[in-house]
RNA sequence: GGCCCGUUCGUCUAGGGGUUAGGACGCCAGGUUUUCAUCCUGGAAACAGGGGUUCGAUUCCCCUACGGGCUGCCA
């Protein structure tokens, strides 16, 4: 490593929504960054008008938002190597590739899209799987290697189209060191003759990406496994423009759990969990795709878990803050091996956050699911009711779904419980219970819990027999927290209002039954 | 097909020439609990295969298999 300012950037294209794994690119490069005090910047490579989808790069700037970590620059808050975005650098790269031409490592090609299809076609015909416009067929194509200087000059002075291709050199190893795979060797013969230039005076990914990068002075490209193939590439790039090349890092890939693959946009809706991290509303459809932030994961808990997906501590430690992971993170303790994303993890993760977190914290997060429900409550009670319920939650919503009753009398009551534990004798010790528990002066837990128990012993009844019972008739339900607590928290007018309707609301139940 | 990358419990992973191959999720059993959850204890569960190198290989090398990526005027 350089003593250079360590400049990272993360380049997304505005095609849609980024999904997981371009958010752990992200925040690996951002993990980085804050790592070594450098920079972390957003770039948005539009170079292909025709896959540009409105509204992508707001969301992509959004969900790097919820997630906890922004760029130092980008297009939104601006920097010294603007802009941040490729379609307004469209000037800047043409001298480039007018260069690589002068300099003999580029050539003007003339083939149209027909033209390369029918080359492919008949490829194929003769059983080759792919053909590849390179040191072997480029003489046969019609470029400015394989036509004479006037042809050349003759169609470019009509206006014909062209494009800018690479010329791979022959036969020459290119070794170049990634920090997560070590020295990489490949031959020349193997590379293609990539566009570099397209005829629509756009760079292809190729030539915007090192010109780029070398304007903005990027210490360290971290991106994906699927651009390994091309690095050589731009090594060789980096090499004719006469530029020194960036260190790399390519991560290894997020896997689909099930099956093979690579992680795709799909594969969360059809196996039930959300591949992205906010909800993404396609434009101009109805196709809704699920977001973590929508299906109540902490955002902290999501990035906790990515960061670990591939990389790791090399400690037993498993829960991090933004601030542990930057402290903890390397590039050197990153996998090579691609990882299947595991949903049952994540929520593990979400639990433990959702723990962590104060009754007071909670409530406040589930105050707007409270709101839904047309639910007025106290924000203290509200707080107890959270402290109460939350070792059995995984998201917020479970305080709701399962603690409702903390704020409205029940009008369900459990079936099951019902059916085994109430007996004809039920209601009359239910009863007997809240006779006694009306003479309570001073209601809490324990002295809630001395009273039922005294009855209980005064009567000569198992503990099982009644107090199922009773929590039904107090809650609806057949489990949940510890009843004395739960009663408490009630209040004892609530409580014995409960007992004496809902008793009969279980009676005619069980005689409906 | 070609090129490149990879391969430790079901999953995420630690480890690394001599280890009872460790942890986490999930799963199972027991304990705690009025119940569910939590919590505690325990359990099943892995070095892809074959050749080398070596006194010794899961660890180093080679081959095979398997997996993944790339193979566009997409990024």
């Amino acid at each position: 490593m350089s003593d250079k300012r360590v400049r990272v950037r993360f380049a997304p294209s505005p095609t849609g929504p980024l999904h997981m794994g371009g958010v752990r690119t992200a925040l690996y490069n951002y993990l980085f960054a804050k790592k070594n005090g450098g920079d972390f910047i957003l770039r948005i490579e539009d170079t292909d008008s025709t896959r540009f989808v409105p509204g992508a790069e707001d969301y992509i700037v959004d969900a790097m938002k919820w997630c906890g970590f922004e760029p130092d620059e980008s297009p939104q808050k601006g920097g010294n190597f603007g802009p941040y975005v490729q379609s307004q650098r469209k000037g800047i790269y043409a001298p480039f590739a007018e260069k690589l031409i002068e300099s003999g490592n580029a050539y003007y090609a003339f083939d149209t899209a027909e033209e390369l299809d029918y080359a492919r076609d008949q490829a194929k015909k003769a059983g080759i799987p792919s053909w590849q416009y390179n040191h072997i067929t480029r003489g046969s194509m019609k470029n400015s290697i394989s036509l004479s200087e006037d042809e050349v000059k003759t169609r470019m002075d009509n206006g014909e189209p062209y494009v800018i291709r690479a010329k791979m050199p022959r036969n020459e190893e290119v070794r170049f060191h990634d920090i997560v795979r070590g020295w990489v060797v490949v031959n020349t013969n193997n590379l293609d003759d990539k566009v570099l230039y397209k005829s629509d005076g756009m760079p292809t990914y190729h030539m915007a990406n090192i010109i780029d990068d070398h304007h903005m002075e990027i210490s360290h490209v971290i991106r994906g496994e699927e651009w390994l193939p091309s690095a050589p590439l731009h090594v060789l790039l980096y090499r004719f423009l006469g530029w020194d090349c960036p260190e790399f890092a390519h991560l290894p890939l997020l896997l689909k759990p099930d099956g093979n693959g690579k992680l795709s946009k799909r594969d969360g809706d059809r196996l039930g969990f959300p591949v992205f991290p906010t909800q993404w509303n396609v434009p101009g459809s109805d196709e809704v795709f699920s977001g973590y932030r929508e299906d109540g994961y902490f955002p902290g808990a999501f990035v906790n878990m990515l960061a670990l997906l591939g990389w790791n501590p090399g400690t037993p430690q498993e829960i991090f803050s933004m601030d542990e992971l930057i402290e903890a993170f390397s590039l050197e303790r990153v996998g090579k091996s691609g990882a299947k994303y595991d949903p049952d993890k994540t929520k593990w993760f979400n639990q433990q956050y959702l723990r962590a977190k104060t009754g007071e914290e909670l409530a406040e997060l589930l105050s707007p699911i409270l709101e839904e429900n047309n639910i007025n409550s106290d924000s203290s009670f509200t707080a107890k009711v959270c402290e109460l319920m939350k070792e059995r939650a995984t998201f917020i919503q479970d305080i709701w779904k399962e603690g409702a009753y903390f704020f409205a009398n029940p009008s369900d009551f459990d079936e099951k419980t019902a059916r085994k534990k109430w007996k004809e004798d039920t209601a009359e010790h239910i009863e007997g219970i809240r006779a006694e528990m009306e003479q309570l002066s001073d209601w809490n837990a324990q002295n809630i819990e001395t009273t039922f128990k005294a009855f209980l012993e005064k009567n000569e009844l198992g503990i099982g027999k009644v107090m199922p019972n009773l929590r039904l008739v107090i809650s609806g339900k057949g489990m949940g927290p510890s009843l004395f607590e739960m009663m408490e928290l009630l209040g004892k007018e609530e409580c014995l209002s409960r007992i004496e309707k809902n008793a009969k609301a279980v009676q005619t139940m069980k005689a409906e039954a």
